[in-house]
DNA sequence: CGAACACTTGACAGCCCTCAACGTGAGTGG
DNA sequence: CCACTCACGTTGAGGGCTGTCAAGTGTTCG
């Protein structure tokens, strides 16, 4: 079952070793709240990072893991973006999600032993790996540990339905728009001006809608002056009014 | 923040004395599998028994909890239905779930340690109630109940996009009430006959499509052999075709 | 330079939401 | 037993949003 481009299984090339610079290095992970949280003293600390591996660089359209692959272990995005897609029966791609640096892939693999879909890099990807039996021994020791990944998973059960049938193509781009800019902002990037790497049809897959009309939106946005897009490069002009338009898919 | 009519925060009435049919009366309870799994001694069953709280029966209309309450505890739906919903800044209602005997509510609040949603019980609901720390400490001890927990979560995360604007009203009913006749007939309960539990607004509201548009479908669905509904009473004469119909959105 | 691909733009149609009215069943009180 | 009420459910007519189809433009890469 295991096709050829994926990275996760093995442990040969493709693995960073540990430079010393690894507090630093941490600073942006999802773990960091784990690792520097005061519950933790600095064997705990030492336990978790020897158990991290480094992964990467993956260049576009290498996969980190697919469909059907044993599921061995989780991994935080360190840098870049990862897309997860599953394939339905008739071919069609269906993409689930993209994940940010900072963000925890393989969460909803947990059960059933199998990840239940593709994750694929869109640029140049770095990650830290889990082994998730070990981090799941660990964390009987370590409570906050163990706090942490209950909170993990439990921040993505149930996430906004950005999809849903009652919101508009509009509002359902605002609020694809404003969450990528709060992502980022949240992992220190700039809230106003990022890149899309994920193309038009990706994101007309994620929110199920057709690319045209993302098309369509986009172009509507920058006529009406909420932002400026040429490529995949966006710089969010009124960001007051584009939040306006997600409140009706965000809720808050 | 606490409304009248909130079950959960209290613990004097409404909590029953666990009787000495503890065994068989959990047998059916989602920590089932965590309580007779081998690994797990009778020491720590009894430990796991001792923290569980009998709460019930609620009567419909009564709130397990609401949004916004501090989150203390997870728990198990023993009899009936719960539906899960928020209420958006409009004052809408939006309808998250329904949870039926056997499945776990409170899960997506771990993270941010309130209820993120309001839980209320359609028709005459038994519960049982785990304090949350106390089952969390319990897991450092107990590997299996762990597990279990991290698989309760990881089956929650990224569940069936039942309401995604790629499928039409009919391919999204017929996959409701697919899953519902799964669901029941996982806890023994007849997957051909079933009561619908909720009202149709409801189910719309779930679906993010209209009241009548539920209306029309289930009709439509009677007219043409696939089943028979009578108020809500459903009984399903057709299992194959509503299950071709509703591949289109279970994707299996 | 050519091909493949991503993106844009326009015309049209279909699904479903909205609005409105009516039917039905349960509960209540006379 | 009936009338009444009220919530829920059903049925019909019309319109808007967005998907589909089609063609054209721009970009990347061999």
């Amino acid at each position: 079952m295991s096709q050829p481009g994926v990275v996760f299984p093995r442990t040969g090339p493709g693995i960073m070793s540990d430079d010393g610079d690894a507090l630093t290095f941490c600073s942006t992970c999802a773990f960091s709240q784990a690792c520097l949280s005061e519950g933790m003293d600095k064997s705990a600390l030492m336990d978790l990072h020897v158990l991290v591996e480094h992964v990467g660089p993956l260049h576009p359209g290498e996969h980190v893991f697919r469909e059907g692959d044993p599921f061995t272990a989780i991994a935080a995005v360190r840098a870049g973006t990862v897309k997860t897609y599953q394939i339905d029966r008739n071919g069609h791609e269906q993409v689930l999600g993209f994940h940010l640096p900072g963000e925890v892939i393989g969460l909803n693999a947990i059960h059933g032993d199998r990840y239940p879909c593709n994750a694929v890099a869109l640029d140049t990807v770095m990650l830290c790996r889990f082994s998730f039996p070990k981090i799941a021994t660990l964390a009987q020791r370590l409570p906050n540990l163990q706090q942490h990944l209950f909170r993990l998973m439990s921040r993505d059960i149930g996430v906004a339905s950005l999809f849903a049938r009652d919101n508009s193509a509009d509002e359902r781009m605002a609020a694809f728009l404003i969450g990528l800019s709060r992502r980022l902002a949240a992992r220190g990037f700039s809230p106003r001006r990022f890149q899309l790497t994920m193309s038009r049809t990706d994101i007309a897959n994620y929110l199920r809608q057709a690319p045209e009309t993302v098309s369509r939106v986009l172009r509507r946005f920058e006529k009406d002056g909420l932002l400026h897009i040429k490529q995949r490069d966006v710089e969010i002009l009124d960001l007051p009014r584009l939040e306006e338009l997600a409140l009706a898919v965000l809720r808050d």
